[in-house]
DNA sequence: GACAAGTGTTACGATATTTGAAACAACAAG
DNA sequence: CTTGTTGTTTCAAATATCGTAACACTTGTC
């Protein structure tokens, strides 16, 4: 409870903070590789193609700009034409991905109990690491069927809207927590509002009772829970999460028996040494 | 054979291809982008770190541009600095990979017969598409301990010196598998002649037996075997690869058990209607 | 078939972005 | 305290990028 309180007035604070200088064109940032990477961002599982001209209504470039940049993007592997002439991702992307999916060995020590923390659950169970505003699974254990979404490593989301980033979110202390807050609010002044006191209480519950939970603030129809596992020792922040679908999930069983079951999991985890654990355990 | 010689006469014609415009620095793309993409594919799973200073050696950039183009590839989420200093690949640049993935979900119907491939044969068993110049591992099961390299999407190896490679070579026909053997040469020219025979008859026997092989031609100590599946209907084509420590692998085995075997499932795994057959299976 | 509206690409000149040199602070090694 | 790194920033010069315009195509309508 008084955790809550101490985070809400760093919340509070962190109200007054670095809004010159952001919002001018950063003199000291590459514009044109901005613009080619925000092509590569605007794909999602949902629209996996684009025509030229729709890639510059969004963002708001000239045609002949993105053609440009489409052409190098294609020239370097990334993208591809399919028959109809859109541009799609070309599977080649997933080399870039190859050399952070070889750092994390430890991922494969963990298949094992979250398999049977997904036998348990009868849900989904996924490892998230913390990425800038985000939190990236990197791995997932599941069914690709009893879900909207596919479970695949790759899948972002928000760290003050979800489980798992809650969950990382506890993971910090002191400056750092404060600056991240500070970050999220800068990005998304309206949504953090909404979610400051929910995102408060979960990451006071991650230290109290060793998990937290969210009833479809990110996924409309999935309810999650998440612990904080604990930092690698080259700086990746990890936590374990695992969700269900709404209508399977009663509250009590959530909260009762699948949390504390979600929190005695990761401690035993921890003790496979592979991560620093959480600050708040001594 | 005869097909064999044919690939072969196809090969020599490869030999005048477009040198002119290709060296001077294409004006129509966008270098700046390309720097920045430049110094993300510098990683890999054995380099997963790098200075400011060696990024600019290695693509022989001055280091006050590599710093611009290093802030702006943190900016958007993609480059990390750990404790030390040092560059490294954010987690949050698997978010790019996911639509790959979530669009190949024919992959996830595979993973029942790979198993038991992998069990017939005690080794890692991959599924690969074509990228550009490149095979790309989109599926993989496999023991991550047994291996020198860890089994997982997004390893990357080379079309015309690897078993997976060269099984999606056979799938292409006419004058695409020609202007793929083009660009093939074009940029591993000295390879390309190293190699060409072994791979026109790999190509000829994925036709003929529905499988090839390859001792030791892109990792030196790993006797491959690939099958040709087939196309997909947004246009990926897909091999199917199984992979064995040498000193396990006995080459009449190789050729006469497993070889026809994979060939076996290859033609059970079209019977699924995921995939166009190969031109060569009318 | 002809027309109109839309798309993607290529020139080309103007302009704005990027570049490298130089200076700086930080740090490590001698 | 040097000396040699390294990473960052500033600034003017230069170059690469941008938008316009024109082109060839496609698509759909009448």
């Amino acid at each position: 409870m008084s955790d809550g309180k101490t985070i809400l007035n760093e919340w509070a604070d962190a109200g007054e903070c670095e809004l010159p200088g952001e919002n001018a064109t950063d003199q000291a940032l590459s514009s044109t590789l901005m613009k080619g990477l925000e092509i590569l961002a605007l794909f999602n599982d949902q629209e996996d193609r684009f025509a030229n001209s729709e890639i510059a209504r969004r963002l708001g470039l000239n045609r002949a700009t993105v053609s440009r940049l489409c052409k190098t993007l294609m020239h370097m592997g990334y993208l591809r034409r399919d028959t109809k002439g859109n541009f799609r991702l070309a599977p080649r992307i997933l080399g870039l991905s190859y050399p952070v999916l070889a750092a994390t060995r430890w991922r494969h020590q963990l298949v094992g109990p979250m398999r049977e923390i997904a036998e348990m659950s009868t849900g989904n169970v996924t490892l998230a690491v913390m990425s800038g505003d985000q939190f990236v699974q990197v791995q997932t254990i599941g069914d690709p069927i009893s879900f909207p979404h596919i479970p695949e490593p790759g899948i972002t989301g928000p760290l003050h809207r979800s489980a798992s980033g809650r969950a990382l979110l506890s993971l910090l202390e002191g400056q750092e927590l404060y600056d991240k807050l500070a970050e999220l609010r800068l990005r998304f002044p309206e949504e953090f509002a909404t979610h400051a006191e929910d995102t408060a209480a979960s990451i006071a519950r991650c230290r109290d009772a060793g998990f937290c939970s969210s009833y479809g603030d990110w996924r409309p129809n999935i309810v999650a829970l998440s612990t904080p596992l604990g930092e690698t020792e080259d700086g990746l922040r990890v936590a374990l999460s695992c969700g269900l679908p709404r209508f399977r999930a009663r509250e009590d069983v959530v909260e009762n028996d699948l949390g504390p079951r979600l929190a005695e999991a990761a401690k035993s985890i921890r003790m496979m040494g592979i991560f620093k654990p959480p600050y708040f355990l001594n």
